[in-house]
DNA sequence: TGTGATGTTGAATG
DNA sequence: GCATTCAACATCAC
């Protein structure tokens, strides 16, 4: 589910459902997705507590307490948070929930438990001490263009190093590569100047799409890669073939033919 | 039954 | 220090 549209949506649901509103009851089910606090004394933390607004940089998302501290919601792989009233609605795979004063149930359902769930003082300082890049939506053009002329990587390698850009995975790595028509494994100390500008208007473009459309993906637009992302797909185009390989580490996909080499 | 999955990290290697 | 690869984490779906 979660890369940096994504992740924006779950916020913004979150800051329309959560915020402000008094936190009547804590439950936890599986405490294995929190990394720095006993279960109890996350429910104690939180209980009668409230969350006063939200941060996020690229996938993480903080709620920030009206007690000061912040609590990091990552989502890892399969993070998603879910709303209901009436408790048998829980989602399956819900490893901890939160009841608001006004009853509204927020769920925290991850099934593959990659999740990261932690409590801190300061998130500012957290961010910092992971070293996490610019969110890929407020990078400026400048830093981007030093960025990726300073570093040697393949360019999907590039786009997916949370510390130099944070926000893309694996998904939009591909759409960004497509619609710039390079090849996911040209080394990035290849690319002209020109096609690093390109490369930056492509992921600032579909980034705003995707989160203006809540990523959504059905209403993305038609000529966008994900529909096709796999393996020997030619319907847009008779000339095109869909690879597959790895790179990076990740399975990717591109279209023979469509993306250059460099 | 085996394989891979929208993520991250740390170890090992060059 | 930098870059790359790979295993590990836990679970489900094809």
């Amino acid at each position: 589910m979660p890369e940096l549209p994504e992740v924006n949506t779950v916020m913004k649901i979150f800051r329309e459902q959560a915020l402000e509103k008094r936190i009547k009851q804590v439950d936890v089910f599986d405490d294995y997705i929190l990394k720095n606090r006993a279960s109890e004394e996350f429910i104690e933390l939180l209980t009668d507590n409230q969350f006063m607004d939200t941060y996020r940089q690229g996938k993480y998302f903080f709620g920030i307490l009206k007690s000061n501290q912040s609590v990091l919601f990552h989502l890892g792989m399969t993070g998603d948070m879910v709303y209901y009233a009436e408790p048998e609605d829980r989602p399956k795979h819900e490893r901890f929930n939160i009841t608001f004063n006004d009853n509204l149930i927020l769920g925290y359902n991850d099934p593959r438990k990659f999740s990261n769930i932690l409590v801190l003082d300061s998130h500012k300082k957290y961010l910092e001490d992971i070293q996490l890049g610019p969110d890929a939506l407020s990078i400026s053009k400048a830093k981007f263009l030093d960025s990726i002329q300073s570093k040697k990587a393949f360019l999907k390698g590039f786009l997916l190093n949370q510390k130099l850009i944070a926000g893309i995975g694996n998904l939009y790595a591909d759409e960004i590569c497509f619609q710039s028509k390079i090849h996911p494994s040209s080394r990035i100390e290849n690319l002209s100047k020109k096609h690093c500008e390109v490369l930056y208007q492509n992921m600032k473009k579909i980034l705003k799409l995707a989160v203006r459309k809540n990523a959504y993906y059905q209403v993305y637009p038609e000529d966008w890669f994900w529909k096709w992302r796999k393996e020997g797909a030619s319907e847009r185009n008779e000339a095109w073939t869909v690879k597959k390989m790895t790179v990076a580490g990740r399975t990717t996909f591109w279209v023979e033919g469509y993306q250059e080499m460099y």
